[in-house]
DNA sequence: TTCTTGAAGTTGAAGCTTCAAGTTGCTAGC
DNA sequence: GCTAGCAACTTGAAGCTTCAACTTCAAGAA
């Protein structure tokens, strides 16, 4: 199969192709970044019955102050449109994990983790990070992670 | 919001949780990982009409000898399941990009793309690595670009 | 005041992926 | 030649994300 993934240059190259060498490093690359958090949520899936966006939600909440944080800025340091981040935290609401309260200005909402919450998240965060290390930082030497800022 | 983001280090650390650098350095990499794909695919399905998977697909198919590979292989090189593979092949069957041939040995398929597919493909091509180059050549110095494959 | 505009959320439908449960055709062992 | 077991799909349901439409609230213009 590798030898298959190495024919992938396309032979004709129409202008706005990449080249050899472009190329291979964009596979690399596409098979990071897919297979990576693929692996990453389905085993946080399995072990812990939560996604990682879920975990990172809660994540981001037992860190800030009050465990709470308006939905507007949840969804950007979780990196998640605002409408996938309702969702996902009515999800979490049904389970316990997290509830809403109506914030201090206008229509402000934020995300408030509930003490089950924080409980379920510092059981998963272990078995997350062990897989992360195992995953990214097993694998990259000091520098290399050094690197990863770009 | 990057001030947010930077408060995320977890002040209390049972053992098995990251340390400070692991943890800017994941954070990084998590972004890189969830918004790169995003982007790639909002773009091509936009201006192409087409996933990113989908794009995948039948790039990979242009490049087999008679346009063809069998699903179990095309599978592997595309990083998707099997499943996810045949409803895509489905859908692309469709829109007339692809056709399912059945394969020269017992139970195997394989997915041929079709002339109309090649020309779609044509089109696609140069928007999609348009704004590959944009988004990941551009940002990179060359010997970054060298250092990909880790 | 009243009107307009924009930001913040919510919601339902449509589409995609995953998961589990089938089919179906080889092939190895008896 | 049978039969068990496996490999290669296919299929339908369940769950998640996206997209577009809608609601609500705040603030500034008129």
């Amino acid at each position: 199969m590798n030898k298959l993934k190495r024919q992938l240059i396309p032979t004709t190259k129409p202008a706005s192709w990449l080249n050899h060498h472009e190329w291979s490093a964009w596979l690399q690359l596409l098979a990071t970044v897919t297979l990576l958090p693929a692996a990453i949520d389905s085993q946080l899936q399995r072990e812990a019955g939560m996604s990682h966006f879920e975990f990172a939600v809660m994540a981001v909440l037992s860190q800030q102050p009050g465990r709470s944080l308006q939905l507007k800025d949840l969804a950007v340091v979780a990196n998640g449109s605002l409408s996938r981040l309702s969702h996902v935290i009515s999800r979490l609401e049904r389970q316990g994990w997290v509830r809403r309260v109506s914030g201090a200005k206008g229509r402000a909402t934020n995300a408030e983790l509930t003490n089950q919450g924080y409980r379920k998240l510092m059981e998963a965060g272990p078995i997350h990070f062990a897989e992360v290390r195992r995953l990214v930082f097993d694998v990259l030497t000091p520098e290399e992670v050094n690197d990863l800022g770009r």
